[in-house]
This record gives C-alpha cells, structure tokens and sequence, in this order.
DNA sequence: CTGAAAGCGCTTACAG
DNA sequence: CTGAAAGCGCTTACAG
C-alpha cells in the first residue's frame, strides 16, 4: 500500500542531493532559487512530505500531544478537547485523546491502573506534552502509584493538569476555584428567599464536590441558612444519579425550597425527579445548576446555571503547554470567575 | 528533559548485543533464558521501552490510528470514538482525534478546506489506519476535491468510513440504512391514531436526513396520513435548530398531532418549543426522537426513542480497521436495526 | 550555495 | 543462541 517517496527520490528527480531537498523543505537555509524551484516542483507532483518518524528521530519531536480524560462523552470534556484539537492543529500538533474512563466510583471498586498506562503509554509515544484533565487528580485522596506516574511523566515531558496542586510534581497545575460559582449561586438563592436548600449530586471524596461544599456550609453558615446535613444528597455526575440524590432530598420531611445541582447532568436527572413528586419548577422548588453544560434556554425549565467559560479554559491550557514544549513566554491567566446565567428555573422572590 | 535511554545502554549494562535486547524485547526469537533474564532486569531497571519512531521507520507502522469526526461534542461522536478508542488501546493502538467542525451549513457557506487537510495529516503522521464517521461523506453531493481526497488517502492506507458509499473509492464504507427506524416510529404513532405527524430538524441535501424523508413519505402514502409539505420543518440538528423548526410546525393552522425529532438534541428543543405553545407533550402532541443520544428516561417527559445501537457501530468499524490493518478476517456485520424504546413522550392511543 | 557523511534508535537477515 | 553490519528516512555540522 505505502507509495513510500522518499527525499531520495525527490534527490535524484531533481537531480540533487537529499541534503538540498532537506534544505528547501526547511525553508530557513540559503538554496538557489533555480535550485529550490525544482526541487519544489518535484515535491509537489509527488505530494511528498517527510516521513515524520524518520524526522522525529532527529528532531527529537512528534509534534504529537496527548490529552488525557476520563470520559469524552461528558460535554465538559468534549468542549475542552474541541479547543485543545482546534489549537493544537492551529499550531500543527495533532494530538492523541485518551480515554481513561476513570471514575471515583470505578476507582473506589479497585480499577486503579488505566491512568498510569496511558501516562507511561504517551510516554512511550514520544509525544511532546501532555495535558490530563480531571480523573484520579480529581480525588481528595491521591495514591502514591498516581503520584509516581504523574512525577515520572512530568519530569521527561511537559505535562499541565487541570486539578489541584501536588507537591514534589513538575506540572503545571490549573486550578480554577470552585467555591465562588457556589457562592454566587446561593448568594442569589437566598436573595430570593430560600432558607432551606438542597445540594444535589457530586461524590464525596472528589475535589469539585468537596470543595463546592465547603462554599455550601460557609455561605449557609454566613447567610444562617437552614444547616442540616439532610440537606447534602451527594451521588456521582450523570443522569441517573442526579434523578437519585434529588429524590433522596424531595423525601425529607421538612422540603426544600430550591436545590443546587452539581452540573447540567445533574440537574435534568433532578427536573425528572421533581417532576415525578408532582412538583413545580421554580414555583415549588427553585433549580440552579453549578456546571453549565448546554445551553439552558433550550431546557424546560429554562435552567439557570453557572457558566464555567470551559472553552476558555481549554484554549488557556493548550497555549499554555505550546508555550511550555516551544519555550515562549506563558499567556496570561485568564479570570475564570463562574457566571451566573439566570433563568427560568431559579424562580422568583419568594412570597413570604 | 529527556531521559533518553536507549537500547544501546540496555545493552551494555547488560553485557550484550543492542541485537539481542532487540530479541528479547521482541520475544518471538529464541534467547538463552540466563541472557533473557540478565537483559530483561536492567529493562525493568530503567522501564525502557524502544522508541516508537525508530521501531515505526524499520516495521513501516505508527500503531497510531486516526479518526475523523465533524463534531466530539455531538453525543453520537463521543460515544463511537469511546467505543473506537477502548478497543485500540486494547491492541495496543493509540489514537489521534481529528475534529474538523465540518457542519453543512459551515460547507454551504464555503468553508470547504478541513476535512481534506486532516486526510492529508492522518496521511503525513503515517497512521497505520482511518475511520471517517460522518462529515462532508454526509451531504447528497459530495465534491470532486473531497472524493478526490478520499481515494488518495484510501490507496495509502486502510480506511473505514460510516457513511455513503462512493464508487471508486476504496474505502470500506459503513451504511446504515436510516428508513427502517423512522418507518418504525411512524408507524407506531399511526397505530396510536395519529394522521398528522410533523418532522423536525436535519438538514436538506444530508444523506441522514433526505432518506428518513424518504422513509416518512413512504409510510405517510402507505398509511394514507396526511400529506402535506408544511409539515416537514428541517433545519440543523442541535438544541436551537430543534427549537426553531418546531415553532414553526406550531404555526401551522391545521395542527400536528404527533412530531419525529431528527435526534434527541431536536426533540429537547422541540419539547422547548411545545411548552412554549402551552401544549402538552404527549397529551396535545405525541413525540419520537430518531436518534437516542441520552437515556431518555430521565428526560422530562420521559423520551421515546430509537435506539440505534452507536456503541456497537464504534466497536465494529474499530474492529473491521483492525482487521484490515493485519489482515485478518472481517468481522460478521451486526445487525443494527434500530430499536424503538416506548416511554412517556409517544403518549397512549388517541380517543377518536 | 551544495554534497558526502555521520548519526538519530531501532530491527533483521547474515554469519558464526 | 549471539554479534557485526546494513538500512529505515531523515537532518545537520563539516568541507568545499
């Protein structure tokens, strides 16, 4: 199958050594014009283009990147991954996604190796960085084993991570806040007049999830909302869990006037489950998500939602690793501070 | 950065040939167990692993594999490049994501470059093999250039594609049939006694959408529905192109009944537009999604739909690839029928 | 401005 | 069973 031109070829068509055809291909050396337009002609009737291996070999470069996630299929990942590809391709890096399927709960059962093989397996590809967006760096509790793949990778490439800080390894951490998102939300929550709010979603052990509560309890605390640990219904990200976590919530005794979820996910599962006790959304219970993932205004209700500018963060991280593999001065962090996009679902002021 | 250790040094530790490193490396080459074992340690010493570019320029293979999408934000792409992507890792295949933001109306509007450059790219890295799932192969007329493209990326390497057949192309084309699910659909709502059954969404001049047309008139004259041109409203296939087409089936003097949703992103804007109208879904209009993206059980209403089986489409052009790529035998082709999952939004059987 | 040659890190006949 | 050597397709000092 492989046609296989080779810069011999193009050489001896063009009636010169393989050095020039190298020479014109670069572009940055001296040729004779004469020279390098037959030469070029030449390359362009055979479409040739370098074998990338054989030039990798030499250049020590793939002009390959890896990206790292847990699962492509949720929109957070996806909208990242657009931005990271478009730019990446901008700059002619392809890049390789891998798809960890992590989860917390996939994790917590004993499936803790997927994420070290593909580090070691990017590693192996001679990629020229990396970027790894959430998985096991997302838990409260990293392991040791994570640790050492994260250490190894990061100090023979240049890896930037989305997640939290660790010690004593060599990446380029973005950490975005998670707490401001939540306090705007509830800040706005409790302007309207709620004093009983649900958190819904999310699993325990997780940075985002602990975090966010963390926001919870200080702004319950500061606003003296209702403070009842009835009130935290945690779960996982998707669908079924947030229709789960918000029926444990819609069968406390004493209700809820409004709930938090944890992302859009979350909150569609949260609608249908508000949905069955034969309630109204905003006017028996107020809805805000914390992760915008589509666009509310197409939702019924119309969910409002805190928007995350997740293709910003996506274009910040790409640049950022170009800059790191290409040596240039690092871009500016952007102001990831959430948005809150109000709509339908958060209601109006309570009538007292 | 880079640590650089080479089969040279392996070798030498081990007082050896870089030959017989290679062999033991290889495995499939008799090597007296004391020397495998010597050699073996000092690999495991400094978790050396041959580098992929000099092992690619001999063996003529990238184990690296690529797969073009118009859009991994879509759910259908996600999920059947999760599927892709989880069974080449198990060969031992990674794989480069090409997101080509190709949409009809962009290509309409001129934008008629990516695709090509990324066949061009996948071709230059020296992939050992493509999968093409949807894009420009999508439109009724494909254009010169493209088809042009294609056959020269196809005669280097192995390439599938989900989509139309080309004549001339030697690809190996994957085509669904589209009519059978919507005949399904619609004949489900005949039974329940709808006669005047809208179709929203898709694009005019795209495959997918011009034969479930195709497959809607014909049941429409089987069943002797109404006929009539206002009822089909097409336009893109995401939240607001749903939401946008709906309306202006709600526009229509005499009133549909029943909808068929190009894909679940059309059937949640188009429940948007129905609740805007102040109509009840199913009790006012009954509707059916024609692509499942998301389980619909946690919609609200909860969504009937056609489960096309994405997964197990993903998993079969990634194993037909690979079979192609080694030469071994083709997979059986699975049957993909489309299953038609009843729930709550396709409503019971209308009283006359 | 241009060519001959070394070398990037590996695999695989070819001898032994 | 093992080593020396050629060669995969390129780039880049080194001469000229």
């Amino acid at each position: 199958m492989n046609k296989n031109i080779t810069i011999l070829q193009i050489a001896e068509e063009s009636g010169v050594s393989i050095a020039t055809v190298s020479r014109v291909l670069s572009g940055n050396v001296p040729v004779a014009p004469k020279t390098r337009a037959r030469v070029e002609e030449v390359i362009k009737k055979y479409h040739y283009t370098p074998n990338p291996m054989a030039q990798g070999l030499i250049l020590r470069q793939s002009k390959t990147l890896g990206v790292i996630v847990p699962d492509i299929t949720n929109p957070y990942f996806s909208t990242l991954f657009t931005q990271i590809e478009y730019f990446a391709h901008q700059a002619h890096y392809s890049v390789i996604l891998c798809n960890t399927s992590f989860s917390a709960t996939s994790y917590a059962g004993g499936e803790h190796e997927k994420e070290e093989n593909y580090f070691q397996m990017v590693l192996d590809k001679k990629v020229d960085g990396v970027i790894i967006a959430g998985g096991q760096i997302d838990l409260c509790e990293v392991s040791e084993d994570y640790r050492n793949a994260l250490r190894h990778l990061a100090s023979s490439i240049p890896v930037v991570v989305i997640g939290q800080s660790l010690s004593d390894v060599p990446c380029h951490f973005v950490n975005i806040a998670q707490t401001k998102g939540v306090s705007i939300a509830i800040h706005y929550l409790a302007s309207l007049g709620h004093r009983r709010i649900g958190f819904v979603g999310g699993e325990r052990g997780v940075v985002v999830t602990e975090s966010r509560l963390g926001a919870y309890h200080s702004m319950v605390e500061s606003l003296s909302l209702d403070d009842d640990p009835e009130l935290i219904s945690t779960s996982d990200y998707y669908l079924p869990d947030g229709y789960r976590a918000a029926k444990k919530l819609l069968d406390l005794e004493k209700p809820v006037t409004a709930m938090l979820a944890m992302n859009d996910n979350i909150a569609i599962g949260t609608i249908r489950a508000i949905t069955d006790y034969c309630l109204r959304i905003p006017e028996d219970i107020a809805l805000i998500s914390c992760d915008q993932f589509i666009d509310g205004t197409y939702l019924t209700p119309r969910l409002t939602a805190l928007d995350r500018h997740t293709e910003e963060l996506g274009l910040y991280v790409i640049q950022l690793l170009l800059c790191k593999i290409q040596n240039t001065a690092e871009p500016a962090l952007p102001d990831f501070s959430p948005n809150l996009v109000i709509r339908e679902s958060s209601g109006k002021k309570l009538s007292v």
